[in-house]
DNA sequence: CATGAATGAGTTTTCATTCAT
DNA sequence: CATGAATGAAAACTCATTCAT
């Protein structure tokens, strides 16, 4: 498991080339001219092109799991996770790029890359994300009718495209300026509405009460009307859904 | 230009593999056989593989963006745009899944996207909605600090993960449903928040005047109270930016 | 025996096609092109590829070999016919370039060219020159010591050449220019030194009988020298060889 | 650089396969059964057919073309320069039959010629011969009035022609024979015919004084007669322009 | 650990030729 | 006579992989 240094080299380069090339256009000659070798010598450290880049994937992609598991576990705030998340899994697209695509976008692909076990890495990075927004529906720190896989593939989906959009225009994402503009979109959508509806509840319930006081009062005196409340709300709630 | 029947028949077997295999995991063989021609069959049709790839993006690709082009011309208001645009790629999805990853995504693998000439596609399947968000912003229909690329890459990110999520687990997606949950989430992030505070304003105007039919009527009666309404106000504004 | 129009067209097609790309790369595609047929079409006149540029090489050789066997039986002159044989292929190099090289030069090519044919028209081509050169020095008009086949082979060789370096230059060549300095070039290695060699002996001849009158005449009163002749004579034998 | 054994194998085999079927019927496959081997080997020694054939042409040629440049630096006589390379010429069609086609004459088929870097061994070559001809026209040991291309076309043409026509007879060419006589039947066109003039000046010139001689002597004794030689010259300078 | 040579299956592409219409 | 579709053999070239040294 302790990589010798040759490896990693190795394993650099293919991490390179996978993210010009692609996975069939990266091939084992290329990498072994990347790190000066003959493509025989790669075969002693790994024992196929799928292994190599089996091997590849996981090794520069554990760090980056390992930091959003760890922030999942430390960081009690749900909304700091996703925010955390998102920036984290930005950065990665900086880093490693392409290697995300792999990971990420891992679905029924080809065989070969079928079995670059990469199933297991996708699964850990989005579950993160999926417990995240769950655990955030359930303390109400997030909007409660929130699905969290959508929202997980929204999030992914979007920072994919953006990069995507970057890489099509030769340009460099800024982490920082990208992260906060994905959360700040998408905040209105995650957070619960609640506090605005609930002062407005708590107001209507007051006027509520003043008028049926106002009515036992002045009982015999006049008639009061009520009656626009109940559709009012009706309206704001279908909007709403 | 009118496509022969074996020609069609080649590029719907093209477009099938291409999902699955990609650009370069395509071979022509395999094409061949799933027509049940040889290989050399082919190139009676198209000159190269290239072209051949070309002309089957373009001829199933051009519906669905004449659809889209034509909704954006037709349809007024952005808003209905958006959701279109959505409903209308969550189908092709359905329709032609292959060639979605094509378009939208892996063409951009290196190479691929020239030697197939998929970038136009991508550019006026996307200008569509990045025009039409823009548009929104302007007359007020969507919120005013939007980022109409940002819109863009969120929803086509987040439709192609849905649509990945499904394949991985083997299920179909039900158009309706994914379509009006991809809007719902994405709703409060693109409506311009101003009309719900409005609703309220001429809520409370109205009790307001109410109230002050009732005190003039009673004046004598009794005293009534209104005070905590502003402060309400002002807070709910202060949460929103 | 009698061509169709049509089939004097291809045949027309193949020799310019064969010009520019040679045997192998010419290809019955291209042939069906120039003509606007399709290929299949090339079959109603013309069994096989080798069929094809059979009968394409001899319609268009026949008449300059006509030319050339006329000329031999008409002319009397072998210094005529041997300049004639030279215009004509010079001539025949811009007429049906290529063509040449194929009839000329036919010797062991692969086994298609052989199958080809051209063997028999290369035979009566060169043995009409080869036959004059003959005839001259039997009758005393072309120098004695000439080997036929050799001289055949450096006129042909020499229009060859001299053709590939126009070719090579993309020059057209002067019929008339290039025919005559080839001659000229050579004319004082076809024809009998004789004449010069006559009148100087001759002379000589002369010069001694009026020295031998001369002696008659001073029999007693002078002696005469005549040595330097034989030594002369032999320094010019050893240059000729 | 140095040429490993198996490269050396390959080139022969590809030297030898040329010759018979022309750089376009010289298949790899071929090639790589001559050598016992599969195709793909071929690849790791040359990246590819073009590459294999150029690097064939100039490693059997460059010896040739050595002899040639230095027998061009190190014999002064142009004379003797001009029989040298007629006889190496010669020597290297039985050396290397092949690749003289090639360099001569075949490689100039179109296409071939830029594909294979046959341009400039040919240039190098040829160029040997024209500049040898023209100094020799310049130090008068050749004819004025020659033109050093069409000389050289002329001798490289013959030799071509004599050994195609070996060939055609399955006959060895023999090395001196073939050399000797090509360079006999030009000699006559190469060498100015001024010494054979000049030779028969002295001659005359010696039997005039002579004549004088007699004449002072015998003043008184006879008459003698000297008016045929100027018409004579002007004779032998209106056959040779 | 690394090299160099070789392999074999597979890739795209070309081309002469056939055949039903 | 001509066409269009198809064929099959062969071309050049690629690439992951093996193995003796």
């Amino acid at each position: 498991m302790a990589s010798s240094p040759r490896k990693v080299e190795i394993m650099t380069a293919a991490r390179n080339l996978l993210a010009v090339h692609g996975f069939a256009g990266t091939t084992m000659a290329a990498i072994a001219a990347e790190v000066s070798v003959v493509e025989s010598a790669l075969y002693r450290h790994f024992t196929s092109k799928n292994h190599l880049f089996r091997e590849t994937v996981s090794h520069f992609y554990e760090p980056v799991l390992k930091d959003i598991e760890n922030a999942a576990e430390n960081i009690g705030d749900p909304v700091a996770i996703v925010r955390y998340v998102i920036r984290r899994h930005v950065r990665s697209y900086i880093e490693i790029p392409e290697l995300n695509r792999l990971v990420v976008v891992q679905a029924r692909q080809s065989s070969a890359e079928e079995e670059m076990g990469v199933a297991d890495l996708n699964r850990r990075y989005t579950s993160v994300l999926t417990r995240t927004v769950a655990a955030g529906v359930a303390d109400g720190s997030l909007r409660s009718d929130l699905d969290p896989r959508l929202v997980r593939d929204m999030i992914f989906g979007a920072i994919e495209h953006v990069w995507l959009r970057h890489e099509a225009h030769g340009e460099q994402m800024d982490v920082e300026a990208v992260s906060d503009d994905i959360y700040a979109l998408l905040e209105p959508a995650l957070l619960p509405p609640s506090d605005l509806v609930e002062e407005l509840r708590v107001e209507v319930d007051r006027l509520g009460r003043l008028l049926e006081a106002l009515e036992r009062r002045g009982r015999s005196a006049s008639k009061a009307k009520k009656a626009a409340h109940p559709s009012r709300g009706a309206q704001a709630d279908g909007r709403r859904q």
